[in-house]
DNA sequence: GGATGATCATGC
DNA sequence: GCATGATCATCC
C-alpha cells in the first residue's frame, strides 16, 4: 500500500462481499464457524489488504501509521465484542507516559472494518461493511488516557490483581493469553515480583458503539 | 442480554 | 512466552 487514500479505496471496495468470496480470492478456506479461528475474518482482511506487519509488534500498515482493526457489529449495528488493543507491560512502567505508550499509538489512526458478527448467519454468507478511518478526538483521547493512567498507576503500585475489566470508562484491562494458567512476571503488592496472567487493553463496546453510531448515523434505540 | 474472564490459532 | 488476530462460554 502507497499511500492512506489507496488503502481506503481498496478497504472500501470490499463493503459488501461476503467472507466465502474474499476467502476464494485469498485462497482461503472458510471453517465451519470461529470457535477454534477467532483471529479468521482479521486474517482474512489483512490478507485482503496487504498487510504485512505479521506477528510483529507494529501497526498494520507502519509505513502509514494505520492499525487495521475489524469489528463484529449485531443486526443493530452494535458492536458484539470488545476490541483488543495491545498487551499491557508490567514491569518497570513507572516511567511510561501516555504520550508513548503502545495504546496511543496503536488507535492514533485506526481503519475500522465493520464485519457481520451475527452467529446466526453462517460464517461464509457474512458480510463486510463500510470501512471508515477514525483518530481519536481529543475527547476520546482524554477518555483513553484516563484509563490508561489509572490501569497503570495500580500496576506500578503492584495492584494488577486487584483490576478487573469493571474499571475503566472506555479502556479496560483483561486477561489476554492462551489459557489462565500462562503466567507472567509483574509487580506485586510488596514491590516483589510476582507471577500474574497476562493482560491485555480492551476497548468496552460503549465507546466502539459511539464512535459507529457517529460515524454512521445511528440510533440509539432499536 | 451483555459483559467478564477464559480461551483458540499461529509464528518465532 | 509474547506478539499477532480475536471470539467463546459462562456468569450475573
Amino acid at each position: 500500500m502507497s499511500d492512506l487514500r489507496t488503502l481506503f479505496d481498496a478497504a472500501s471496495a470490499l463493503a459488501g462481499q461476503s467472507f466465502a468470496e474474499l476467502a476464494d480470492a485469498q485462497g482461503m478456506s472458510v471453517p465451519a464457524d470461529l470457535r477454534r479461528h477467532k483471529g479468521w475474518v482479521g486474517q482474512l482482511l489483512e490478507a485482503a489488504l496487504g498487510a504485512s506487519a505479521g506477528s510483529q509488534a507494529l501497526q498494520d500498515f507502519p509505513e502509514l501509521g494505520v492499525e487495521l482493526k475489524t469489528i463484529p457489529l449485531d443486526a443493530r449495528g452494535r458492536p458484539l465484542e470488545t476490541t483488543f488493543v495491545c498487551t499491557t507491560p508490567l514491569l518497570d512502567v513507572t516511567g511510561l507516559n501516555w504520550e508513548a505508550s503502545n495504546v496511543r499509538n496503536k488507535l492514533q489512526c485506526v481503519l475500522w472494518i465493520p464485519i457481520d458478527g451475527r452467529r446466526e448467519i453462517a460464517l461464509a454468507q457474512r458480510t463486510v461493511g463500510t470501512a471508515f478511518l477514525w483518530q481519536p478526538s481529543a475527547a476520546e483521547e482524554a477518555q483513553l488516557k484516563a484509563d490508561w493512567q489509572e490501569h497503570m498507576d495500580k500496576i506500578a503500585l503492584g495492584q494488577v490483581e486487584q483490576i478487573t475489566a469493571h474499571q475503566g470508562e472506555v479502556l479496560q484491562l483483561r486477561p489476554k493469553a492462551a489459557n489462565s494458567r500462562v503466567l507472567t512476571e509483574a509487580v506485586g503488592p510488596g514491590g516483589e515480583i510476582i507471577q500474574t496472567l497476562p493482560r491485555g487493553f480492551y476497548l468496552k463496546t460503549g465507546f466502539t458503539w459511539a464512535i459507529i453510531k457517529r460515524t454512521f448515523d445511528l440510533a440509539d434505540s432499536n
